[in-house]
RNA sequence: GGCCGGGUGGCCGAGUGGCUUAGGCAAGGGCCUGCAAAGCCCUGUACGCGGGUUCGAUUCCCGCCCCGGCCUCCA
């Protein structure tokens, strides 16, 4: 089995097949630094985090670039606005996304390459364009010549009669003259007291979207397995990007892989201009980073999802169910050798769900699966069954990065951790001895007052346990 | 207007030309428990509307309605 994945060039699923063996290069468009991460670009980070987990898990050598935009129109502008440098800006934010992918376990790319530290291989990509007679220069702007790039379109599906029809007027602040309008900026000239770079072409920064052809081809090389970003991406930058490359001479991307956007509670898109926006650090103030983690990731990548409230409380129930069967199951089995055959088939499933496109539905139903099987296990002490299923659960839950024991431990260390468990040793001992002389008044009294603490008692077979509700 | 995606049981969310029609949450019943908690079992019979193809469609085709994305910066 190998993984397929849906190509959006292609309108359909298609096997992964890497240009050298056993290695996979994935360039992923990320981030403009321009304001706080909100849960929308969690989820994209998420979804494609599954992607490089599962890639690394299949035993590719996985390398992962994802880049950082750290100078545009927006950060110029909201920098001006708050009196603060353009490059303050966005090395501030890069810090906020960071700090974002951080919390919720997403694996470092390879490599995080920006914009600004790559305006040499970006002039070089662009000479290459213009003596290859797809760009020219125009009042120290430089454009890409559309209509002399076969195919352009056919990513997004869009016809060139199409797009003139729908053309509004030249974007603001670009002072060359296009000779087509649908042609689009690869070299911007620069305006006063905005950040330059000295170029062929007077002095400038880079359109939007060239800095993405040019740091894909300098760490993947001309041509690589996967490109991906946002279903919103699509078009035009990833349209822009293939043209580019095209007109270079680069293969460039095999497959085009997009995910679904966030929804807002109204089921709009969840953007910074629409002002609808959820910050991850909103998120985090209710919400653990693993049930974030969970919630975010629950859907199938290439559907829209809406984060609200009740998702996060229905993420937070679902993933209890399996921190409770992950640390009942590991206190009842303790080191009971594990027989890797009797787990087979969960496993396959998984695997299987995943190899379809990233289905990381039906894997997760195949985790809830493993623990309802392993809960029945435990109710009848069939350990070394039940060491099994726990096993294969937490090999499922890690490659999602949910595995509650080794990838999110409890709170521990703290001097008050341990206090506060010892002293809710004491109570339990206490009602234990008023429940053995059936002083069961006594005992409810005390576990009520527990209760009411915020301390939530089970008796086990496994004996008492306590968690915080 | 053009291009793209979607409308599934109380909710979220998979999937499929008929077969046992995921999984989670919520609800009801049962079991377990001194009582709880946790857990297990059972129940609910869904596929936007109208046509068509078919022995048979939620699944394929056509039309319509509704929602969303892109066509301007956006994960």
């Amino acid at each position: 089995m190998t993984l397929r994945l849906y190509d959006t060039r292609t309108r359909g699923v298609r096997a992964v097949e890497p240009i050298r063996s056993g290695s996979v290069g994935v360039y992923v468009c990320g981030p403009t630094v321009q304001a706080a991460p909100h849960v929308g670009h969690l989820r994209s980070a998420v979804a494609l985090d599954v992607l490089h987990r599962w890639l690394v898990t299949s035993g590719y050598a996985v390398t992962f670039v994802r880049n950082v935009t750290d100078v545009d129109d927006k950060i110029i502008h909201d920098a001006a606005h708050n009196d603060e440098p353009w490059w303050a800006l966005s090395a501030r934010i890069t810090r906020a996304f960071d700090d974002a992918y951080d919390a919720v376990q997403v694996l470092r790319p390879t490599i995080d390459p920006r914009v600004t530290g790559h305006l040499p291989q970006i002039i070089a990509l662009i000479e290459t364009i213009i003596e290859r007679g797809h760009a020219y220069a125009s009042g120290g702007d430089v454009y890409l010549s559309v209509r002399t790039v076969d195919g352009y379109g056919a990513l997004s599906n869009q016809s060139l009669d199409a797009l003139q029809a729908s053309e509004k007027s030249v974007p603001h602040g670009q002072t060359g003259e296009k000779r087509d309008p649908l042609d689009f900026a690869l070299w911007k000239s620069a305006k006063p007291g905005e950040p330059s770079w000295p170029s062929p072409w007077g002095a400038g920064r880079p359109g939007w979207h060239i800095e993405c052809s040019a740091m894909a081809v300098e760490y993947l090389g001309e041509a690589f397995d996967i490109h991906a970003g946002g279903l919103d991406l699509v078009f035009p930058h990833h349209e822009n990007e293939i043209a580019q490359s095209a007109c270079a001479g680069h293969a460039f991307a095999r497959l085009w892989l997009h995910h679904g956007l966030v929804t807002a509670a109204g089921g709009e898109k969840m953007s910074k201009s629409l002002g609808n926006s959820i910050t991850v650090a909103e998120a985090l103030a209710t919400t653990r980073p693993q049930v974030l983690r969970y919630g975010l990731g629950a859907a199938h990548y290439r559907s829209s999802m809406q984060w609200s409230a009740d998702v996060a409380a229905e993420a937070e129930a679902a993933y209890s169910r399996i921190e409770t069967f992950v640390r009942n199951a590991g206190d009842a089995v303790g080191d009971t050798e594990v027989d890797e055959a009797l787990s087979k088939a969960s496993w396959d499933e998984f695997a299987a769900a995943l190899d379809d496109d990233l289905g990381v539905p039906q894997a997760l139903a195949a985790i809830h699966s493993g623990v309802r099987a392993g809960n029945a296990l435990l109710a009848a002490r069939e350990l070394p069954a039940l060491a099994a299923t726990l096993a294969v659960v937490r090999r499922m839950l890690a490659v999602l990065a949910l595995d509650p024991v080794d990838q999110w431990p409890a709170g521990s260390g703290s001097e008050l951790t341990r206090v506060v468990d010892a002293l809710v040793a004491l109570a339990i001992e206490a009602r234990g001895h008023a429940r053995d002389r059936k002083d069961y008044a006594q005992a409810d009294a005390l576990r009520d007052r527990l209760t009411a603490a915020g301390v939530v008692l089970e008796d086990t077979a496994d004996g008492v346990r306590w968690r915080l509700s």
